[in-house]
DNA sequence: CATCCCCTCTTGAACGTTCAAACCCTCAGA
DNA sequence: TCTGAGGGTTTGAACGTTCAAGAGGGGATG
């Protein structure tokens, strides 16, 4: 109990040698069947476990993924990244990976991470979060050839040209990632609300240059090409968070031509709409003949249930835990099958699937760009 | 670059043995000046850094701190322990050590991920989370003599008789531990309460039986018979949850002798009593003058600002984000100290201070338990 | 001049695992 | 009977580090 259990004391105890217990563990075909259970009785007898790091002296794997835990920002959003690491450290732990977490500021401080972490712990690959334009953390471990998949997918290199050590050029080997198709998200929100019978629906989102922001707001411009409206003027652009939010939907909601439904790129934005449609509606500014209660529930003036105009509607994006509070209808990311998706393409990378495997019907490439479909959430709010 | 820089290739390069740049790194005082600036130099042009795989064989020591990731249950409450787990990532990293994660429903199979732990990455410690009566985690890591630190108190053995292995019973020799003194957070927002001219404050809380609950209840307890206040039937218990927080404090608001002000043992809870309050106010079933704006603020009825009569004021617990976006006033706990904190007990095991240390006035044993102070949050609601 | 000590540095071994190669059977085929 | 093949198992070495012990060279001490 005290004293380590190593492979020896159970070959000793097996009546075998140490490779034939490694072996029993590694490739257990190798073992005549009767050694094997000998072996392994053993094993359960004396509760031995592999040392890792042993293991990794020998083979360089640690099995472990590095990835970074982010401070949340505005406080709303940041509930995102913190499931997505609880549905990777479990989706993880099924493929016998553990998660090796690290906090860095900017993109300086996480590449001097990774450097002393791929000298010190050597995670066998990296998962990153919260990709960018410009984003130069892909390139640098690629020039290392240390495995990583990216939640996000690279967003090429529109904005500015990225750092010195060359940022995320379009035309580079692309590299494995997963990512949630906001695009379908925004225009399934929008189309929701163009069948509830809305044409004027407004976008609140940020200012061009955000790969995630940008897409989000495409979403909602092909719903409302397609149903045959034109988008201009409708949008705003603003920073992430409530008070912005706020300002900006009242802009679009005192407008000439005022929206009566809005889509947002974020809950917080969305939180900030709700708040706009509160107070104008409260101080009788508002034109829309729906009104919000106190608890924050958009109800139809007059009857509960009736439809009678059409109640200014707002619907947010990553169904964070606000959204479910104040009853805030959301565009929600399957965060754990993205986390999924992150740990299969990275297995995939170390133990490649068989060239002959049934399920790889593409041709040329291996298959490493998962792309997943978000869900709308309806609450009150719409 | 592509190959692996061992120490013998800094000894080769500095002239030295294998050892004296072990020495430089492990022990630098045992080196000569001038042969430690040499090996440093070799270090440094190599890009030379310790194989922790191999220094943990050596060793023992992995260098590597275990927590376990929880799934938010209600969502709101959940971002606690992640700006927590943040910190922890932060003050390990400071103290050269890296949190290693793991995911666990429940007890047996958190005890099943430390025994596999254990065998496999080796971690140096345990960091546990969310204690509560007859935890089983303590005396199972006691037993195996395995390092470890709980944020949250141990509760005694109060309620039931704990699992198998034994659960946490009193007179056990205590763990290190850091917590956030709960009651002192309570007491403080009830007697900011008391201050603005409230008497009747009600409590809303937890079914007895949980520590951390009846710790933020004891503090309102003791603020209201402190100000000679009969506590008895201004509090209410309940399961944590918005709807669950509606309903208690409803009943609250609706007695003979309804409240005027409400301290809540969660956010969640407290935004369930907003609602109530806005809900009754909103039908005038509200004897006090206060109403809430559609913003979900309270103000006076009349002029912004007054004071005429009290309105009903909430404060809830642990200042979430959901909190800071509905306006809600709550007690905020110094979570990135409380990770300071662990990682401080925890590195003082690894390394004990010196006996004749010149900060270590307690006499008998060392200090391992932090009991920090929690700071009260005003916003809109109070 | 011998002895001892201290400072600085080096050498061999060990941590627990897996790789590569060899070994020992048994059996089939010549 | 010998040869070759191949399944099943063992042996030696190696991964990169630190521990424990020792070596070499002053300088102080007797």
């Amino acid at each position: 109990m005290a004293t380590k259990v190593t492979i020896t004391d159970v070959a000793r105890r097996a009546g075998v040698s140490r490779q034939t217990v490694s072996n029993v563990l590694n490739s257990p075909e190798l073992v005549r069947e009767e050694t094997r259970d000998r072996v392994r009785e053993a094993i359960e007898a004396l509760g031995y476990r592999a040392s890792q790091a042993a293991r990794q002296m020998r083979t360089g794997r640690s099995r472990l993924i590095a990835t970074r835990i982010e401070p949340d920002r505005d406080g709303i959003n940041g509930s995102v990244l913190d499931r997505f690491l609880h549905g990777l450290t479990a989706s993880a732990a099924r493929a016998g990976y553990r998660i090796l977490l690290y906090a860095a500021g900017d993109e300086r401080s996480e590449i001097d991470t990774f450097d002393d972490l791929v000298g010190s712990h050597e995670p066998d690959a990296f998962v990153l979060t919260s990709t960018y334009h410009g984003d130069g953390r892909p390139a640098w471990l690629r020039e290392r050839r240390l495995p990583f998949v990216t939640f996000g997918r690279p967003w090429g290199n529109a904005g500015n040209a990225g750092g010195a050590s060359g940022g995320e050029a379009a035309g580079d080997p692309e590299h494995p990632w997963v990512d949630v198709d906001g695009a379908a998200g925004t225009a399934a929100a929008t189309r929701h609300l163009l069948d509830a019978g809305h044409r004027r629906i407004g976008f609140l989102g940020w200012p061009p240059g955000s790969g995630v922001g940008d897409d989000r707001r495409s979403g909602w411009t092909r719903a409302l090409v397609g149903a045959g409206i034109d988008p201009a003027g409708l949008d705003q652009a603003t920073d992430d968070g409530v008070a912005d939010g706020e300002k900006a939907a009242r802009d679009l909601l005192r407008a000439e031509q005022p929206i009566t439904a809005l889509v947002c790129a974020s809950d917080s934005l969305a939180l900030g709409a709700l708040h706009a449609v509160r107070s104008l509606t409260a101080s009788g500014q508002l034109t829309a003949s729906g009104r919000l209660t106190a608890e924050g529930r958009l109800t139809v003036a007059g009857q509960a249930g009736g439809e009678e105009g059409l109640p200014v509607r707002v619907i947010g994006f990553d169904d964070t835990p606000v959204a479910k509070a104040v009853g805030l209808s959301s565009v929600s990311q399957p965060l754990a099958e993205a986390a999924a998706g992150c740990v299969g393409l990275l297995t995939r990378l170390f133990d490649p699937p068989s060239p002959g495997a049934p399920d790889a019907p593409e041709a040329g490439g291996p298959r490493t760009h998962v792309l997943l479909q978000p869900s709308l959430v309806l609450r009150q709010s719409s």
